[in-house]
DNA sequence: AATAAATGAAACCAAAAGGTTTCATATTAT
DNA sequence: ATAATATGAAACCTTTTGGTTTCATTTATT
C-alpha cells in the first residue's frame, strides 16, 4: 500500500484563519457543516470548501451521518510541522529558552498514566 | 513603544515551500539576494520578494553592506507557531507521544518542572 | 569618468484562493 | 407521497499570489 500523499500540504492547510479557527472548534466537537458554519461570517459553502482543504491535508475526517457528515480534528498531520519547527530550536539561545519553556509546559498530570516511561526503549 | 504589527503572519509566511527553504538556508548563512537566489530556480526578483514577505513578518533581517543587502534569519517569530501548536499537544495520545519523543528527540531532563500552559488568547 | 554590479520598484500576467449563487441529490420527517 | 433538511458540485467573480521583464538607483571597480 502506498502513503496518501496528500493534496495539500499542512502548511498551507493552517495559512488561513478561518480554517485555524476551524480546527480549533473540531478539537472540542464533532460537527456537520451546518452547525460548524453558523460560528462563521459567511456561507456554508465556503466552509464546506474550507473543510474540504483541511480533509486533503489530513487534519480533519469526516464521517457521515444519515444526511449529515461529521467533521472532526486529525491532529496528527501536525506533527510534520513540529518536526519542522524543531530544526529551529537551535537558534534560540538561553533568554528564549525561557519562554520556549513557558509555552511547551505541559501539564505533568495530562501525560497519561503510563508517562514518560511509556516510550520503548530503544529509541 | 509599540509592537511591530507584522504586515504579513507567519502562517502565511511559511506556507510557501520557497519560503521554507529560504529560512533554512539563512539560518546557516546570511547571505545578499544575488547569492541566495542562484540557489533556486526562479528569477532574483522573484527570490527578492518572497524575502520581502519573510521580513515583513519578521523571519529575516536585512543588513545593507555597501550595494548589498544581506539577509539573515530571525527565528523569533516561529514561537508563535509553537505556542498555536502547543496547543494541539493535548489531542496527541500515548501511541503518537512515541513518535512525538522520536520527532522531538529531546533530553527528558530538559522538560522541566513548569506547571500547566496558559492557552493563548486569539486563534 | 565610465562601466559594472546589486538591488528594488513598477507594470504586467496567469493561476490559485476565497468567496458567492444556483442547482442536484440524498436522507429524514410529516 | 410530499416537503424539508443537509450537503456537495458547478459556474462564476474578484483579489491575491507567484512569477516575469523592464527600468532606475546606488555603490563599487577600472
Amino acid at each position: 500500500m502506498q502513503a496518501p500523499e496528500p493534496k495539500h500540504d499542512v502548511f498551507q492547510a493552517i495559512a488561513d484563519p478561518t480554517r485555524r479557527k476551524l480546527l480549533r472548534l473540531l478539537g472540542d466537537r464533532e460537527l456537520p457543516v451546518t452547525a460548524i458554519s453558523s460560528h462563521f461570517p459567511m456561507t456554508r459553502t465556503a466552509v464546506s470548501k474550507h473543510l474540504r482543504i483541511l480533509s486533503d491535508a489530513g487534519l480533519v475526517s469526516e464521517q457521515k451521518v444519515g444526511r449529515e457528515k461529521r467533521y472532526k480534528l486529525q491532529p496528527e498531520p501536525l506533527l510534520e510541522l513540529k518536526r519542522w519547527l524543531a530544526y529551529y530550536d537551535r537558534f534560540w539561545d538561553n533568554r528564549l529558552a525561557v519562554l520556549k519553556h513557558l509555552v511547551e509546559a505541559e501539564d505533568p498530570a495530562d501525560i497519561g498514566p503510563l508517562g514518560p516511561q511509556a516510550v520503548p526503549p530503544g529509541e
